[in-house]
DNA sequence: TCGCAGGTGGTCG
DNA sequence: CGACCACCTGCG
């Protein structure tokens, strides 16, 4: 009954590639490949094989509407990754490990949320965390694929929430950070810039990078997380504390495209750890 | 048991 | 300003 939408020859894409590489939280491998998750409302199944991506639960109108953005099916990865290639055969090895990574374009406020919540976590329990608020909190967006799907909660509702109210989701500490953040945005509205985002409590460099990255299509920033520290360290033997350097490192070597190295960076270095 | 997981905020010097 | 360190929670 849900529609499917195909689009054909479709490059520089893999699925894995794009839902493993640590922007996004609400999508699911299946059993033959394909993923199913959730986006700005939307509960779909992304499959790909040859070339074909196919979209299930979706019309011609929503791909243009919102998977045709959200997938950045419009930039050319393969010039992109053209020039990162020749930056160090670091960088040529990641990105052949993961060819087909995408920056998705998310909804600015679920990416806040969202990485305000990976603070100091891990991604099974970031990942749990989200799926609870929104089954708690959030509006449904119907049913898909046999369950009932949930939109994260607007910053509305949640900034009306008490602590305990948020005591069931098992967040910790970032129990606070969510609903003060979400009254200073009903406040001052969503933030526009690094510097607004360091204002929200819970926010602070690294979170800010990937916000900046992730929801403010940002493509230079380049978010610092443990991985990416300790790579930086291992191969370009830059002192393991020192975020600054790196960050001065990323702007000389990867410039406008430093947010999608980082993601080949990430993905190599996750894949290597396995 | 205890350290760690995609850090931040508070407190020192 | 830079260097600590506590912090919810769950897993190995």
């Amino acid at each position: 009954m849900g529609k499917k939408y195909k689009i054909e020859n479709v490059k520089d894409f893999n699925l894995r590639h794009i839902f493993d590489c640590g922007q996004c939280f609400r999508w699911q491998e299946e059993e033959d490949g394909s993923y199913t998750g959730i986006a700005f409302g939307k509960p779909v199944n992304m499959k790909f094989s040859d070339s074909t991506l196919v979209i299930d639960n979706c019309t011609e109108q929503e791909f243009h509407l919102i998977w045709e953005n959200y997938l950045d099916l419009h930039r050319d990865y393969g010039a992109i990754k053209k020039k990162l290639v020749n930056c160090d055969l670091t960088m040529k090895e990641a990105i052949e490990a993961g060819s087909g990574i995408r920056i998705l374009k998310q909804d600015l406020w679920e990416i806040i949320i969202s990485f305000i919540i990976s603070q100091n976590n891990n991604i099974p329990r970031i990942k749990g965390c989200i799926e609870k608020l929104a089954e708690s909190f959030g509006e449904s967006a119907g049913t898909y694929r046999d369950r009932e799907w949930f939109n994260l909660p607007t910053p509305e509702v949640l900034s009306d929430l008490a602590i305990e109210d948020l005591s069931p989701i098992k967040l910790g500490y970032r129990s606070k950070y969510l609903i003060g953040t979400a009254k200073h945005v009903m406040e001052y509205g969503l933030p526009q810039d690094e510097e607004e985002l360091l204002a929200l409590p819970g926010v602070g460099p690294k979170v800010a990078n990937c916000i900046t990255l992730f929801g403010m299509r940002k493509m230079d920033s380049f978010p610092i997380d443990v991985w990416v520290q300790r790579v930086m360290n291992e191969v370009y033997g830059i002192e393991e504390n020192d975020r600054k350097s790196m960050q001065c490192y990323a702007k000389e070597h990867f410039g406008e495209w430093g947010g999608i190295a980082q993601q080949y960076l990430f993905y190599y270095i996750r894949e290597k750890n396995k």
